[in-house]
RNA sequence: GGAGAGGUGGCCGAGAGGCUGAAGGCAGCUGCCUGCUAAGCAGUUGUAGGGCUUAAAACCUUACCCCGGGUUCGAAUCCCGGCCUCUCCGCCA
């Protein structure tokens, strides 16, 4: 969330971001609420202020044997005064969060200004697109063909929108996972997280999913716990309410986990195959950083998940999101699409975000400058390094043969036992 | 799931209704002293909100001893609920 004194002191600017991003809140609203709420702390505190002199005064007379009778009947109408301030201003605190729950962070005056996704912008494209000689087929023929992805049982043990890999098709997402892990962790110097699946309120909020993404969640109403989204809820909140020392930062963490989601409001889009399920592995990449780092960070974690394609020799594009397609929480968005032959597409494996300090000061993660003064707010950062499925998507379209056969690319070789080619 | 014990500042650890933002120690910072180091002496040391200020610092003030309620003129301290940690028992991959 935003800070509400930078709001107060910005109205203009966080009103303008509000417009770009497509979201509606009252930033008047919330001003107004803040103003009233800083006009009754005022009060409040003056009456506890005196609440404090007088009760050192009545232990003082009790002390001499006085009697202080009077003293205490006239803080009884004082408590009581405070009391019903205090009431006022923590409906008022209720209300001004809830609020300040519904505007967005501000994007970064990089980003694109546009209203949805035709205005995001392609800063980059890598890597020629395969030419067949044949019709490359969609992967749900290939894993049917091959027997390595099996959609109706999927069905069958839990419903729609979940796929079950069988054989080499197991085999090969474990040896995608396991390349990916590597490369982080070895080359790209990321610590390996293996996190909980399931998160509480307080980490779902922290991350920024709660309250706006509920619907989108699936919930374990006994103990009010949620299947984790992204990895990103789990790791990230590692660090909640912790104060780092600066030569802590920055903090680089990768973390393989399966990931949850509804996807309430998305039927009819990519039904078919794996582009758009339920339950889906992914390999995710989160950092803490300086402030003033932050940016540059960005490039770097863009760089680190593009290298998987690169090695994995699929062609994609980078696209920088407009402010209209940005997350909620997000102030720049590099969104990596690989090119799947089969279904003629580009599919989405990747989004590479900055939050600045917008999770980190609602998770309350600060450090203590080394230079003094006060703490600071870390930035976070987190993109996907890759996500799975659509990763198989783009593998299997793009190495296919004509007899759909699916050639293993080099670099997974070693994770196959070195086999060459699924058939 | 049952029975106990406990959660206090950067750390250790006292306090058991008012004199406690919190003793004492350690660590840190600042002086003094010393050829250097160590020791010693003195002082100092949290976070957040509000006020004041162009802004910051300073200053004033409020809150914070796991979290949320309650009792009381007054709560770290008493009562209730929750969370977490530890020990023992049961169950279990």
């Amino acid at each position: 969330m935003l800070d509400l004194k930078f709001i107060r002191e910005n109205a203009e600017k966080v009103k303008q971001a509000v417009k770009n991003k497509n979201e509606k809140t009252d930033i008047d609203l919330i001003l107004s609420l803040d103003e009233k709420r800083r006009s009754l702390l005022t009060q409040a505190d003056d009456l506890k202020h005196q609440k404090n002199v007088v009760s050192d005064k009545i232990a003082l007379m009790k002390k001499q044997k006085q009697d202080a009778q009077e003293e205490i009947e006239n803080m009884r109408k004082v408590s009581d005064q405070i009391d019903s301030l205090d009431k006022q201003i923590k409906n008022l605190d209720n209300n001004i969060d809830a609020l300040l729950f519904t505007v967005p962070n501000i994007p970064h005056s990089s980003v694109p200004v546009g209203f949805d996704e035709n205005s995001n912008i392609v800063v980059k494209t890598w890597g020629e697109l395969p030419k067949f000689d044949f019709e490359p087929r969609p992967h749900w023929e290939l894993g049917q063909i091959l027997g390595i992805l099996d959609l109706p049982k999927a069905a069958k043990v839990t419903g729609s929108g979940f796929i079950v890999l069988i054989g080499m098709g197991a085999r090969l997402q474990r040896a995608l996972i396991n390349f990916m892990l590597d490369l982080h962790t070895k080359k790209h110097n990321y610590t390996e997280i293996l996190p909980p699946y399931l998160a509480n309120r307080a980490s779902m909020t922290g991350t920024g999913q709660l309250p706006k993404l509920a619907e989108d969640m699936y919930l374990c109403e006994k103990d009010d716990l949620f299947l984790i989204p992204t990895a990103e809820v789990p790791v990230t909140n590692l660090l909640r309410d912790e104060t780092l020392k600066e030569d802590d930062l920055p903090i680089y963490y990768t973390a393989y986990t399966a990931c949850f989601r509804r996807e309430a409001g998305t039927y009819g889009k990519d039904t078919r195959g794996m582009i758009r399920v339920h339950q889906f592995d992914k390999v995710e990449m989160v950092k803490f950083v300086k402030p003033e780092t932050s940016y540059d960070e960005l490039e770097s974690l863009l760089q680190n998940a593009e290298e998987v394609l690169q090695l994995l020799n699929i062609p994609y594009r980078v696209r920088v999101l407009c402010t209209g397609d940005l997350s909620f929480s997000a102030a720049k968005c590099y969104d990596i699409e690989a090119w799947a032959s089969g279904v003629r597409n580009y599919l989405e494996v990747s989004s590479c975000s900055n939050f600045v300090d917008f999770q980190a000061r609602r998770m309350n993660l600060r450090f203590r400058p080394k230079a003094g003064g006060k703490l600071q707010i870390v930035h976070t950062l987190n993109g996907s390094g890759l996500a799975l499925p659509r990763t198989m998507i783009a593998l299997l379209e793009n190495y296919q043969t004509e007899k759909g056969t699916v050639i293993i690319p080099e670099i997974l070789r070693p994770y196959m036992d070195g086999m060459e080619e699924i058939k």
